[in-house]
DNA sequence: TCATGTGAACCGGTTCACAGCC
DNA sequence: GGCTGTGAACCGGTTCACATGA
């Protein structure tokens, strides 16, 4: 398969969202176009994001919505051998957690950590939360493909040196530090603070907006 | 001023963070290759990012850090009448008000929101939490400029109309949704489980890291 | 000599436009 | 006729390369 753009693959879950309710209402075949207007793309967009996957429709009649659910699966959906794992588990980490259990129950966590002593041994999601310090013990046996970082900032960087060593493939990151990793890792950041600047500079300028759907 | 693409305005929130940790360590000016390497950008970035600002260095002496703060401050920071309001006050919304609280206490938060009479009348960061019922009584005084929604998905839709009647500028989103807004409300959406799925492609597919710094 | 400022080239993602097919 | 599939054009952001100036 060719390489797919990561903006190709942020489009996948939001396609894949709107199928499934096209699929829950029975409806079988999707028309570009009819796609591209529920996620506000173009059908030029829908069509070209189609093709980066590999997925074929007919002229007649669109495409298959259950066929599509299911290739986008096989793009983003764990494998069996795919869980997370999460580092910090303060407010931010405890809606995380059960935001994932609660909606996303196929992407399943492996384990959480923190490293206050009060929060140690509690539930969230279905995550008992662990002692930080035995981070790299518990992640030997299945080491997780992804982390998912929300601890304070001045402790980021030293976590995720951990984590990389421990063989964690794919980080995403909500302190707001830039985290120095090597090539081989995958890195997401998530800025809160600098979206909210970057929405009130907009807000400010002149109010014009991000697509919708 | 010509416009400023979104992608600089990101950039922007990065220079000032090592820009002020250079100013609090004494160096009164930075040649664009340093401050590239401390973002994890190249030089021709970093000098066509200030060109596009309106920035100007010397070739002597590269660009003044005082300065370029404060230029960067005057496109970032909230006006004196320019504040936030937050909908939405579970784990999510702690989290953000306590960091904005603790961390931005330049970013004023006008007012916070919710719907459940647990929640309402607790104080997060410095926000006695109000009754959602009761958000156009509160904002019509003092519109806040950018309005951080924090609920669960089945409202978001329609208490972001709510805050677009109310005359909010812009959104910063946080339900797996999108929103339907005017063009002249600028929206920004933070879907955390798609960040997650695309962590995950890329670090399976062969992990090859974003930017550093 | 070395850094800035900037036109020009480049690049990857998006849109156009049309050939091919049901 | 209307839709898909796709080469080609387009566009905006990034990088190159060099003229200019201390």
């Amino acid at each position: 398969m060719t390489r797919i753009p990561a903006a190709v693959i942020e489009r996948l879950t939001r396609y894949r969202r709107h199928l499934r309710i096209l699929a829950a209402s029975g409806q079988r075949r999707v028309f570009s176009h009819e796609l591209g207007q529920l996620i506000g793309a173009t059908s030029s967009q829908v069509r070209r994001d189609l093709m980066t996957i590999g997925f074929s429709g007919s002229p007649a009649r669109g495409y298959d919505v259950d066929n599509l659910i299911e290739d986008i699966g096989a793009i983003l959906d764990p494998g069996p051998d795919e869980s997370f794992t999460q580092v910090g588990v303060g407010h931010l980490g405890r809606a995380i957690l059960e935001y994932f259990h609660r909606r996303r129950p196929d992407m399943v966590f492996h384990s959480a950590f923190d490293s206050d002593p009060n929060v140690i041994g509690q539930v969230f999601g279905n995550c008992r939360v662990q002692d930080v310090a035995r981070l790299e013990q518990v992640l030997a046996d299945a080491t997780p493909m992804v982390a998912i970082l929300a601890v304070p900032r001045k402790h980021a960087q030293e976590v995720a040196d951990r984590l990389v060593q421990a063989g964690v493939r794919g980080i995403l990151n909500f302190a707001p530090l830039r985290l120095r990793t090597p090539d081989s890792v995958y890195v997401e950041h998530v800025d809160i603070a600098a979206s909210a600047e970057k929405v009130l500079f907009f807000a400010r300028q002149f109010g014009r907006s991000s697509e919708p759907s």
